[in-house]
DNA sequence: ACAAAAATTTAGATTAGTCTAAATAATTTT
DNA sequence: AAAATTATTTAGACTAATCTAAATTTTTGT
């Protein structure tokens, strides 16, 4: 097993609490990090001790206001770094996300915001997750998934909510991006799949595929 | 003390077997790296397990082929990092060393090569040091100290042997950095400080400093 | 060439993050 | 509401990098 930082847990802990609404249990925590849950037991007292979370016995953790900041410094860091890698390294959005796991580490806040300055005050990433400011505050769109956008409505891509390298690069053979303007031209009611208007191509996407793409309207 | 990873270690073998023409002793290294020399006799026989250096007890260090293409890697990540922070992010010379300790160690080959490319593949970094190329590959000025320069004949700065914080700072308020044509015009013989002529402006500078100082004739 | 000094290695302990296996608590099922 | 299942914690051990203190080897100085 590799070793993993609290910042790692952190991280980890950051994003299982956005779907649960504060308090995160251990197993779900040890399923997400691929440790066991003795280990993520230990590792929350660690972070107990220091005030990062919340933990009590049985009860799982939930972040502190400290805790919050320090998982929203690595996010920033994980998200510009991303950035630029599309930006400016000719990276592909589904290779960015291993190199930017090690990038959100390096310490330097002149780095960070320095970075963000060259990449000029991004607000998002390249798979549409918003990026903290140097306040740490950032302002999602208020998004649907493609499931839920009527009929003939037009909408914009803006997200994805599986970040899979391999359906990333399902979208990309698609021609479905960030930006991509979509419209449901036509729901199938015998096994749910669409047919929609993707920029300037008609296709068919199963049920499944829509649930993972969020839209503006 | 913090933990350092056997790629720590390699490069300051590499660094100190420059001067040493092949093996290094365990004290040189302890000191360069800050451990107890107990420690870097565990790590050496580590890298020698992993058939990066040749070790024989009392007899220090070597590095193996495959040990020096190692070193040599995480150097040319080293400076190509503090290149890209000097030439995009607004740092200083005396500020990159620090940061570029940490970038260097991220494991991505694209990411180098492309970071090289962006670049536009510089062959030197800011302290004049060369980037070894894609296949390792590095040319270096043939150059001289400061010190050895005949009077009266012009040469640029290319180098410097000293690379704290306090040296370049010093440089910098000099006037004095890479690419400044520099001339000596008299050599003081009773405390051997330098009368030079830098870029625009005279001064005087100590025998001291001008031992750090690269020159290319 | 021998004694003293310096350098190096060995032995045994520590720390952080991990694991397995066993024990305990919470939740779900019937 | 008791039994069964699931989740969580504890206990004890491992690994990698480190340390101190003691032992050994090499080098230096006379």
């Amino acid at each position: 097993m590799q070793t993993l930082s609290t910042e790692d847990y952190l991280k980890a802990i950051y994003h299982a609490s956005q779907s649960t609404n504060g308090t995160v249990a251990t197993t779900s925590i040890a399923n997400k990090i691929g440790a066991k849950p003795s280990s993520v037991t230990d590792m929350f007292k660690k972070l107990s001790d220091q005030k990062l979370v919340k933990y009590e016995k049985y009860q799982g953790v939930s972040l502190t206001n400290e805790g919050v900041k320090t998982a929203l410094r690595i996010v920033r860091k994980h998200r510009l770094w991303e950035s630029f890698l599309v930006s400016h390294l000719n990276f592909n959005w589904d290779e960015v996300h291993q190199v930017a796991e090690q990038l959100e580490h390096i310490k330097s806040e002149k780095l960070t915001n320095e970075l963000e300055r060259f990449l000029d005050y991004p607000t998002h990433d390249p798979h549409g997750d918003p990026i903290p400011n140097r306040a740490l505050f950032m302002k999602s769109y208020n998004k649907i998934l493609l499931t839920e956008l009527p009929l003939n409505k037009e909408g914009v891509c803006v997200g994805v909510k599986d970040n899979s390298s391999n359906f990333l690069r399902y979208l990309d053979r698609r021609m479905i991006g960030i930006g991509t303007p979509i419209q449901v031209l036509h729901r199938e009611d015998f096994d749910k799949s669409l047919h929609i208007q993707a920029g300037n191509s008609t296709l068919m996407i199963t049920k499944k595929t829509a649930e993972n793409i969020y839209i503006k309207p």
